[in-house]
DNA sequence: GATGTTTCACAGTA
DNA sequence: CTACTGTGAAACAT
């Protein structure tokens, strides 16, 4: 948490916005035609948002509504904004430009392409950026017109070409001949991010057939009841975490239902065909430098997630490219490149990478047929070398849960220093580039590269207090790290991994009677039918869409320990570290990845019946649920994007449950979580040793994919004095609330 | 059981 | 419309 907050402003004071204004006219609608009127989104709905003027189609003039941006109102390029900029100004797409409110490229033809795509949801902002000169004539390279290029190489590299005063800096490209960019330190376009579109877009869904209705064209529709305009939180990260979130909430649901048909599982595939039918993405139009809403270190477990919210616009290619505009030329030039990992020939040096060509390959099979062709991405990673271009690079890692995944990490902007060709095995000719990391970035793989060197040798990471403070009791060793300060250590406690009541519940819990192991198939297992007639969890061990209460398999039922539905009473499978905070006293991180859904930890302790405080003061490791979890319930797919009918939680229904955990004497891992009003975990009911729903176990999961050392935080709730009748604020200051310092835009400012 | 290799249907863009 | 681009997961092999 702390490190994301850190990393945010570090990263754009290179590339400083000056001046980004949210949209305000969005219109969010539910579409009555899907009988959803009586649909009533949660408070935080992921995706409210529909833009009123639908898609953008070729030979369909989109207008912007009037009211649509009135801060720009007519021209793409806002005047004020371009003509005091002396230095450059840069427009989003390369031969795309907007006036009146239309979407025309150069030649006036409305087009639909990568280079010049107008998107319907949004209103180019323009900023400008960086008045810092030496960055610019650092960075700038001269179009160079000499680009013939010969093979075989050696390559020019970036070294021959003296650094000067790009043209462009001089002479400012012309407001409407939308250029491209140069480089993202130099200048930067900012975009409104498109997303949240409304998921039901479409009064058109047709029914739970999502079979290739072709990216079809989004209709408006109304619903004036059901408009929400938090437009103050209006947000390019969130956008980009909402986006994720659907997408995946998606893939676990519909992994669900196949592993009941027992079909082929192409999960990830059938999810992200649905949030492109429904135009659920983000950051559409290519660009050049670090994308909006996604930061260094950012994890993805599928092609198919970059793409959607623009990080890397290519689903099976390695890399990304556009033509761009310089001046009177024009190249392509690529913006992301995605590393498979197969070079890993230099693995001490994380700063630089050697990428591949494309191309040349048989049809068939792998195996080099012909030499590759400078063409395609080659010629646009040649030419980006010759333009000194930013690439957006994504590595590869291991999953150190799953070995045989591999996850992907946004490791940030690299540039090209070189080419050369070189001889594969195969006898044929394969491009090679150098790339090499832009400084002053954040960590990205450079932190897994890190804690791959602490497993091999724990004493090797230093200011380690305790290696594992759970004393063995947890699967894994759970750190004690301080490099802030000189505290040794949290207060004493005892480390347990159990829930201890105050006196046994002898309420039973029934067992189903499956052999081994539950399938999902097995419509006769009693702990299938309690939870609604679906495992909770996926095969892989990742919670499906958060309920209520989750019935896990227990004593009384005749499956091993080895079932599916016995995910977290197992305990933790994460390599937890608490460490010292910056402010907020000790925190919980992870040295593993964590997967959106993935289980984390269970808040042990101590049952309580009251809630007093001890006499010297107060107690800061309680957990009470005060209501149901908000982030959890905005987690769940929805429905309506796979044709399911809407199955609203009637809020009534859900009894608040009694539990209050004190871990002040006893507890685990959970008890360091801090809170934050944007969280990264939520908590989940769950019952496997009893029958008594009002004190389930508190079990947490990932909202959303961890990055290793990014703090865990949850949210502690709303203070909710209204409802509760012991606790009110005193008035001499002495109350519960705190300050809250998670740092979050969304942030309520205190916490209980 | 763990790891490596092959196979195959396939999605989005140029 | 087609060619191009490897992917991701399962099946198979070691």
């Amino acid at each position: 948490m702390e490190e994301n907050t850190k990393c945010a402003p570090s990263l754009s004071k290179e590339m400083e916005v000056v001046d980004v204004k949210p949209l305000r006219t969005l219109t969010p609608m539910f579409p009555s035609s899907l009988g959803l009127d009586s649909f009533s989104p949660p408070a935080s709905w992921p995706f409210v948002f529909i833009t009123p003027h639908g898609s953008f189609t070729p030979g369909n003039e989109v207008k912007f509504p009037s009211n649509f941006c009135s801060l720009y109102p007519t021209t793409f390029c806002p005047k004020g904004v371009s003509e005091t900029s002396t230095k450059s100004s840069l427009v989003e797409k390369s031969s795309g430009t907007v006036h009146d409110g239309v979407c025309k490229n150069a030649n006036g033809h409305l087009h639909d392409t990568a280079v010049a795509h107008c998107p319907p949801q949004t209103m180019p902002l323009i900023t400008v950026l960086s008045d810092n000169e030496e960055d610019m004539l650092v960075h700038s390279v001269p179009p160079t017109t000499d680009m013939k290029i010969e093979r075989p190489a050696p390559m020019r590299s970036c070294n021959d070409v003296p650094p000067t005063i790009d043209m462009n800096i001089e002479q400012p490209v012309p407001l409407r001949s939308c250029t491209g960019v140069l480089s993202t330190s130099d200048l930067k376009i900012e975009e409104p991010v498109p997303l949240r579109s409304c998921p039901m877009g479409g009064g058109e869904i047709e029914g739970s057939d999502v079979k290739k209705p072709k990216r079809k064209r989004l209709k408006k529709a109304h619903d004036p009841e059901l408009m929400m305009l938090p437009s103050s939180s209006y947000d390019a990260r969130e956008s980009v975490e909402a986006i994720l979130m659907t997408f995946d909430a998606l893939r676990r649901r519909i992994l669900q239902l196949e592993e009941v048909k027992d079909v082929t599982r192409r999960s990830f595939t059938k999810a992200g065909s649905v949030m492109m039918d429904h135009d659920l993405r983000a950051n559409k139009v290519k660009r050049i430098g670090h994308v909006p809403g996604i930061e260094v270190g950012d994890l993805f477990f599928f092609r198919i997630e970059m793409l959607l919210v623009g990080l890397q616009a290519q689903s099976v290619s390695g890399i990304d490219y556009m033509t761009v505009r310089f001046g009177d030329e024009e190249d392509p030039v690529a913006v992301a490149v995605v590393s498979a990992g197969g070079y890993e020939n230099d693995d001490e040096d994380v700063d630089v990478l050697i990428y591949s060509g494309q191309g040349g390959s048989g049809k068939n099979d792998k195996k080099q047929t012909d030499d590759q062709k400078l063409e395609r991405g080659n010629l646009a990673l040649e030419k980006s070398l010759h333009r000194g271009i930013d690439i957006r690079v994504i590595r590869t890692a291991k999953d150190t849960g799953n070995p045989g995944n591999k996850i992907y990490v946004y490791d940030g902007l690299y540039k090209i220093d070189k080419s050369w060709v070189e001889k594969a095995k195969s006898g044929f000719n394969v491009f090679k580039y150098r790339l090499v990391r832009v400084p002053g970035q954040p960590d990205g793989i450079a932190t897994w590269k890190k804690i791959e060197k602490w497993r091999k040798d724990p004493l090797s990471r230093g200011k380690v207090i305790l290696p594992d403070m759970s004393s063995g009791d947890e699967n894994l060793p759970v750190c004690l790290f301080n490099d802030v300060d000189d505290e040794k250590g949290p207060n004493h406690f005892v480390y347990t991994t159990k829930l201890h009541y105050s006196s046994p519940i002898a309420k039973p819990l029934p067992g189903c009677m499956c052999h081994s192991a539950c399938l999902p198939s097995d419509a006769n297992c009693s702990c299938l039918q309690q939870n609604g007639g679906d495992l909770p969890y996926t095969s892989n061990g990742l919670l499906v869409s958060h309920k209520p209460l989750v019935y896990e398999c227990g004593p009384s039922c005749q499956c091993t320990l080895s079932c599916r539905n016995r995910l977290t009473q197992k305990g933790v499978t994460l390599r937890f570290e608490v460490f010292r905070t910056k402010d907020r006293g000790w925190g919980l991180r992870s040295w593993d990845p964590i997967r959106a859904g993935a289980f984390i930890c269970e808040y042990t302790g101590e049952v309580t019946d009251n809630f007093r405080e001890d006499e010297d003061g107060e107690n800061e490791y309680i957990f009470q649920p005060r209501s149901t979890d908000d982030n959890a319930s905005s987690w769940n797919y929805i429905p309506e994007l796979l044709g399911e009918p809407s199955h609203p939680e009637p809020s009534d229904a859900i009894k608040p449950l009694q539990i209050i955990i004190s871990a002040k004497n006893m507890g685990n891992v959970s008890r360091f979580m801090n809170h934050s009003c944007s969280p990264n975990v939520f908590w989940q009911a769950v019952q496997h040793d009893h029958g008594d729903e009002g004190y389930p176990h508190i079990m947490f999961f990932a909202i959303r994919h961890i990055p290793p050392m990014t703090e865990l935080t949850y949210d502690y709730g709303p203070c909710g004095y209204e409802n509760s009748k012991e606790e009110v604020p005193s008035s001499d200051g002495s109350g519960r609330t705190k300050k809250c310092l998670c740092g979050s835009p969304k942030c309520r400012g205190v916490f209980c």
